[in-house]
DNA sequence: ATGGTCGGGAACCGA
């Protein structure tokens, strides 16, 4: 089974490339971040037309993530747990095909320092909370989605420019090791040590064209995952077509 | 060179 993750910026202004990626792709499970759209104006209709199930934890204008299966989802969880105060859709989990799944948009946290930068750490703190206890049931899990961190500066086209960005500060990259370290499997550097392997291309400054990149869509997988694990990469193709998002998917395939 | 481009939703905010 391949399952994906994809920051679409927008469900109802990519839909016609999400479509049209789904028929092309036939993922058995996809991951959406930043659908920004309320649950009643997702266009779930069309998507279920195409032989998936879904599940939204949507807002208005900002965030909302979604779970796509070719099976039902079942126990599902809206919202990142440990803070009933945080109105922010950033999190939902859900289990299908005998895999807990869960899609998440970490915040994204510039500038820093300030109150974005605090959420973005006291959020990820909160995430390590919930990913070890969920480690906890022994089976097979993937943490998918937009992290909005690069783990290291070969994650970033150049270090430097970004040296002030959320994205690469040591508070933002400690927390990502806490979470992999409590023995999550990072997919794409367990199949690909070295290559960049980048997942988001800003819209400005023809970033695309010069594969000016980052590494932000990642793929952690419990041991009862990784035991399965027999393939993952980026799909760059939707990054290329017209009106991209400025993310492209990132997948893994489970025995 | 302190810009550049998107989406959401109707003036700016978030990224």
């Amino acid at each position: 089974m391949k399952v994906y993750t994809f920051n679409v910026n927008g469900i109802n202004a990519r839909l016609p490339q999400l479509l049209a990626w789904l028929a092309n792709a036939r993922p058995d499970v996809v991951c959406l971040q930043e659908i920004k759209s309320q649950d009643a104006t997702c266009p779930r209709l069309e998507i279920e037309a195409l032989g998936y199930h879904m599940e939204t934890h949507g807002q208005k204008g900002f965030n909302g993530v979604a779970l796509l299966s070719r099976e039902p989802l079942t126990d599902i969880v809206r919202g990142l747990p440990g803070d009933d105060t945080d109105e922010q859709s950033r999190w939902i989990e859900g289990t299908t095909m005998g895999l807990k799944i869960v899609s998440l948009y970490l915040p994204n946290g510039n500038p820093q320092p300030g109150p974005k930068f605090d959420y973005k750490l006291a959020w990820m703190d909160r995430m390590i909370v919930r990913a070890r206890n969920l480690l906890l049931e022994e089976q097979p899990l993937i943490l998918a989605g937009d992290y909005n961190v690069c783990p290291t500066n070969n994650d970033v086209h150049n270090p430097s420019a970004m040296a002030e960005d959320a994205l690469m500060q040591p508070e933002s990259r400690s927390r990502w090791r806490q979470l992999f370290n409590l023995g999550y499997l990072d997919a794409i550097r367990a199949i690909e040590p070295t290559a960049h392997c980048y997942s988001y291309w800003d819209y400005q400054a023809g970033a695309w064209s010069k594969d000016h990149g980052l590494r932000i869509d990642h793929l952690a997988l419990s041991p009862q995952a990784a035991d399965r694990l027999k393939d993952a990469g980026v799909d760059r193709k939707p990054r290329a077509l017209e009106k991209p998002s400025d993310h492209t998917p990132v997948w893994c395939e489970l025995t």
